[in-house]
RNA sequence: GGAGGGAUGGCCGAGCGGUCAAAGGCAGCAGACUGUAAAUCUGCCGACGUACGUCUACGUAGGUUCGAAUCCUGCUCCCUCCA
């Protein structure tokens, strides 16, 4: 079946956008789709305090789910989390401790409210917890209700576990279950909440055509699986690195200044494609974009940055970094601090009413150590109010922030507004 | 259980008694050119003292030596082959 002939509006804009790798059965789901509303999952396991751009697209995939009136939930995995996904990883991922695991499932929630719709009406999203029906199930239980739907052979097939086998990089016994607690995950929500769909990245399909298939052995009932393309940049790496640290969404994480700037510096060759996958946008306008030559891109870019940091951080911060950014970039006044991401400069730092030049480059975060920053001045790329700095060992007087939070960069692109510690 | 090989900076990977803070590559940072893009070119890329310097580092604990990432011993972990 080719995407062309999708006949439910959610499949279509879906396809057309780029969305879907591979799917279980795509003429009974969107047979499916267009005769009712349809149930769907993703999971999330709390391996971070924060989701990341490279979530966004399962995040997207929820949201439309629920603009083409179907119903999304999300699981979050304090069961799954507690054994570690093998998928995708040539190591074992570190084991989280309990308190972490809960701390950041309750971190992460925060994101998807931004996105999706909550409550109790047919279409509203709603969040679960796997550990929710795992943890009163006994070993025994488990072995003797779901082991004999599981075959070793069958196992051993899948990507994930063949991988590490090829590789001869160990799979623990704990990892090996992973899948099996995923596919129950399929069948509870089955039961509990008539889903019928679960989403996933390309490295899920394993784990999701195991869990539809344990729904239908269990209720006769067809469950579906729908998987994302992997999503990469250009330049062929996996998406969200920028800056040194990865690109959370959650703006206690990354500022919301430089998550708009991550997006207005993506690769000429990604705009597209990342404005038909991460906003709301039609196709049809996203293709009619002026980009022919040159500059006309930066608009196209500009649009990127802003409407999907609208989605995340909403209008008002969109407002503050509008600020930030004409004044930092379209240079009108050199030292606004509006709207910047925000840095504090400790009272240890200031010796005699003095702080050294290489204090304010390391509170600003831009040198993790003084030689660090005495190699940006050096090198000319270190900014205090726009003014280059040239003497490695100035001394600034602290009446420098009488007027409040001053301006610090390093480089054209990077700026903070660093103020003085209460 | 036996035999052999290995563990080097964020990663990959050279070094195999002094000239080693450790080649080279990747990643990162800054500069130039541009369009806040890509490609290219230049510089930087352990810490502290502004160069020379000092300290900490080559799995871990000791030892040999004027001197060790380099040699020896114990330990830990990994790999390969045999059983």
């Amino acid at each position: 079946m080719t995407e062309h002939s999708f006949k439910s509006p959610f499949l279509k804009d879906v396809a057309e956008r780029g969305y879907i790798h591979q799917c279980t059965d795509f003429e009974a789901l969107d047979n499916a789709l267009q005769k009712e509303p349809v149930t769907a999952y993703i999971g999330f396991d709390a391996t971070a305090p924060s989701l990341h751009v490279g979530n966004l697209i399962q995040i997207m995939w929820l949201r439309k789910l629920q603009q083409y009136g179907h119903k999304p939930l999300i699981i979050m995995g304090g069961a799954t989390t507690r054994i570690g996904d093998p998928s995708g990883r040539d190591e074992s991922r570190q084991l989280l401790s309990d308190e972490k695991i809960e701390e950041n499932m309750r971190n992460l929630q925060k994101v998807f409210e931004k996105f999706l719709t909550f409550g109790d009406g047919p279409t509203d999203a709603k969040i679960l917890n796997n550990y929710d029906w795992f943890k009163d199930i006994s070993y025994i239980d488990l072995l003797r209700t779901y082991g004999p739907h599981f075959t070793i052979n069958r196992m051993l097939t899948m990507d994930s576990v063949r991988q590490r086998l090829d590789r001869e990089q160990p799979l623990t016994f704990l990892e090996f279950n992973y899948t099996i607690l995923q596919s129950v995950d399929f069948l509870e929500l089955y039961r509990r909440e008539k889903c019928t769909l679960q989403l996933g990245g390309s490295e899920q399909w394993g784990n999701i055509i195991n869990g539809a298939d344990l729904v239908r052995r269990f209720t006769g009932a067809q469950a579906f699986g729908l998987t994302s393309t992997l999503i990469t940049t250009a330049d062929g790496k996996k998406m969200g690195k920028s800056m040194g640290g990865a690109v959370w969404l959650d703006e206690d994480f990354l500022p919301p200044f430089d998550f708009w700037q991550y997006w207005r510096n993506v690769d000429d060759r990604d705009v597209i494609r990342f404005l038909k996958l991460f906003t709301d946008i039609p196709v049809a306008e996203i293709e009619a974009l002026p980009m022919a030559e040159g500059a006309d891109i930066n608009a196209a870019k500009t649009l990127l940055a802003d409407t999907i940091t609208q989605s995340t951080h909403g209008e008002d911060v969109l407002a503050e970094i509008h600020v930030a950014v004409l004044a930092n970039f379209q240079g009108t006044s050199g030292d606004s601090v509006d709207g910047l991401p925000e840095k504090t400069l400790p009272r240890g730092m200031i010796q005699e009413g003095q702080v050294h030049v290489t204090d304010i480059f390391m509170a600003s975060g831009f040198a993790s150590s003084k030689g660090e920053a005495r190699r940006l001045i050096k090198g000319g790329g270190a900014r205090i109010q726009g003014e280059t700095v040239q003497d490695t060992e100035a001394l600034y007087p602290m009446s420098l922030f009488a007027e409040g939070p001053v301006k610090v960069s390093s480089g054209k692109k990077r700026h903070v507004a660093l103020k003085l510690e209460d």
